[in-house]
DNA sequence: AGCCTGACTTTGT
DNA sequence: GACAAAGCCAGGC
């Protein structure tokens, strides 16, 4: 059954964008409390893998998404907030990752391998 | 329809 | 070990 196109005129509300921001900001969502997480580890879970740059472009998408996402959640690989500067204020992130118990040094998580959070890994149980 | 950008990651010098 | 460049994919203009 093929659907035919038509103008403008059907569709009164799109039902959900095919996006794979969407499927970053679930995941994101799902990281625990106290956790954090990297764009590369959440990009090779959706697949896209090799390009971990999409899930830091979907971040900025999360300002417009409901629920909002724990961005703050969400660090490089090497531990450093990155994308702090994004946050409003930049000093945000850090103040959110402080307050879920993560320390947090000159930007960057402490014992973060011990707080990472891989959805590979968690959501593959 | 094509070019540029971007909150990363990996590899090579 | 530090720095530089390339690879990657999708969205915005």
């Amino acid at each position: 059954m093929q659907k035919k196109k038509s103008t403008h005129s059907d569709l009164p509300s799109p039902p959900k964008e095919y996006s794979f921001f969407k499927d970053v900001h679930e995941v994101v969502r799902q990281i625990p409390k106290g956790r954090v997480s990297s764009y590369g580890a959440i990009a090779r879970y959706l697949g896209t893998g090799l390009s971990a740059r999409m899930v830091g472009w979907a971040m900025n998408a999360a300002h417009n998404t409901s629920p909002p996402v724990p961005a703050h959640r969400v660090v490089n690989r090497n531990g450093m907030l990155t994308g702090k500067a994004h946050f409003t204020p930049p000093s945000l992130m850090e103040a959110l990752l402080k307050k879920e118990k993560v320390i947090v040094k000159e930007d960057k998580i402490i014992d973060f391998e011990k707080l990472f959070w891989d959805p590979i890994i968690e959501l593959s149980l």
